[in-house]
RNA sequence: GGCGACGUAGCCAAGCGGCAAGGCAGGGGUCUGCAAAACCCCCAUCAGCGGUUCGAAUCCGCUCGUCGCCUCCA
């Protein structure tokens, strides 16, 4: 398998320390409701991680949140509820949302507000070492110290600072240098540390719980490319200067941002769509194959059009899983064929869109061979078992519940009786109005089979 | 200003040195009482210009256009 690792620029060999791949992908900050930005992320390394189990390794998966910052604070403030509160209601929503994309659980997820005492531990580690510095009741983790500060982004320090947007802050030594731990602002939530009453500056939070959590070197860390810099640039900065060792993450993996429009959607800019108002809209399935259907680090535009064309692709898939498998005859499928194909596209950094092909060439062999009346029952348990792979459920929608299905299916006998009559045009108004509510209908040799579509 | 990425059919999107995947839309067939679904066939020379090479969408240079990061952000 290869990776593109973000450190090296390079696609490397995947070549995990041990038997359990350590990962981390970089969580949300609980401030306001999930995006379909956040769901690009969380489904393309949801889609690495099945794949890596489906290869055989063992997966060991954390995901942070950082519970407590200044955008919470504020926005906390601003709505009249407690810090807490604001938190817990959207971390208990991103849950759901994750649920309802079929993104699978991650081994653990800690909280930013649970892990002071290892933060505290690592900010001392690194003033002890001189990586860090106090000033007025902040630490900062000064830069200058290090030789391969900015690395990751690909820039050194002198670009940084052409940049010119940085603020000088008195009570830093170098503009640059950036707070591992904030002192407290009154009426700011705080923790008592060696150097007063403070919380917990952005970064050291994934520091500490990948550290703890993980142990000193991970195999992938992963998130969207706009937490390259300053963010994932500082935990290495961070993390090898408290540890001592390196690399801090053997694999740097970062995904593209979603857009909308001609910008990439994003809280501050305010052009969100969130995954409930996208679940509203379009199947889970949809959804995926739309996001799955770019690689993970290009860019990709959000669009109805393209929503609707993975819905319908979606559909496709699903189709073929319900047709029925009535032939008797042997398997003319080549599925070790398919099998690899897909593997070699997923091994080539996770190529999705190059797998998803594989999927619709499998569904379009599995229709012909059922018009030409074989038993195509393996077929389907592979296309099953690869769509799993990418997360993809293939549900149809829902019948309707209880009673209804009963009048439904005395309207088609109904209908089937006028056909046999030939009585076709009240048969096809029967139809028509099914459709109106919703209820589409497919006359096949095998008898009338009938779904709920919205 | 610095750093990075990208520009492939009507739309979305793979491919990254050897005769251009896939999805959606469109056209033509088969099947069907008609629909629907499904299957078959058709539909691009890869932003522009120049270079390297037996051979380039794929490598190099320039031009044009777009996006991201450098500040909170998946």
């Amino acid at each position: 398998m290869k990776i593109t690792n973000t450190l090296s620029g390079l696609k490397e060999a995947f070549i995990p320390q041990g038997e359990e791949v350590k990962m981390y992908v970089c969580g949300i900050t609980p401030q306001s409701e999930a995006h379909i930005g956040h769901a690009m992320s969380y489904i393309n390394f949801d889609a690495i991680r099945r794949y890596l189990r489906f290869r055989g390794y063992k997966v060991r998966c954390v995901q942070n949140f950082t519970d407590i910052d200044d955008k919470i604070i504020n926005k906390a403030a601003a709505l009249g509820v407690s810090i807490s509160e604001l938190a817990e209601k959207n971390m208990a929503d991103f849950m759901t949302d994750m649920d309802a994309l079929n993104v699978s659980r991650m081994d653990l997820y800690p909280r930013a507000t649970q892990e002071i005492p290892k933060i505290i531990e690592i900010v001392q580690g690194l003033v002890d070492k001189g990586f860090a510095y106090p000033a007025e009741g902040s630490v900062y983790f000064r830069v200058t110290r290090l030789e391969n500060y900015g690395n990751l982004a690909h820039r050194t320090l002198d670009q940084m600072m052409a940049g010119a947007r940085i603020e000088p802050g008195d009570e830093k030594e170098n503009p640059m240098d950036f707070v591992v731990w904030k002192a407290a602002k009154p009426g700011e939530p705080s923790w008592d540390s060696p150097w007063g009453k403070g919380r917990p500056g952005w970064h050291i939070e994934c520091s500490a719980m990948s550290l703890r959590y993980l142990g000193d070197t991970l195999d992938i860390h992963g998130g969207g490319q706009d937490l390259i810099f300053p963010h994932h640039e500082n935990e290495i900065a961070q993390s090898e200067s408290f540890t001592g060792k390196k690399p801090f993450v053997k694999y740097w993996m970062h995904n593209g941002l979603l857009r909308l429009g001609e910008e990439k959607m994003s809280k501050s800019i305010g052009n969100i769509i969130s995954i409930k108002q996208a679940l509203s809209k379009y199947s889970v399935d949809a959804i995926r194959i739309f996001i799955l259907g770019s690689h993970y680090r290009s860019p990709l535009t959000y669009s109805p059009e393209a929503l609707e064309a993975a819905e319908k692709g979606a559909a496709r898939l699903r189709q073929a899983l319900e047709s029925s498998t009535s032939g008797g005859k042997s398997i003319s499928l080549d599925t070790a064929g398919v099998l690899k194909r897909f593997m070699e596209s997923m091994d080539d950094d996770f190529n999705t869109p190059q797998a998803l092909a594989v999927l619709f060439d499998l569904t379009r062999e599995l229709n012909r061979l059922r018009d030409e009346g074989e038993d195509i029952s393996q077929a389907q348990n592979l296309l099953k078992e690869l769509s799993e792979v990418l997360g993809l459920t293939l549900k149809g929608v829902e019948k309707t519940a209880g009673g209804s299905d009963q009048f439904i299916q005395l309207l088609l006998d109904t209908r089937n009786g006028l056909r046999q009559a030939k009585q076709y045009q009240l048969a096809d108004d029967i139809r028509k109005r099914l459709e109106d509510l919703g209820v589409f209908i497919e006359d096949t040799a095998g008898g009338t089979t009938w779904k709920a579509r919205r």
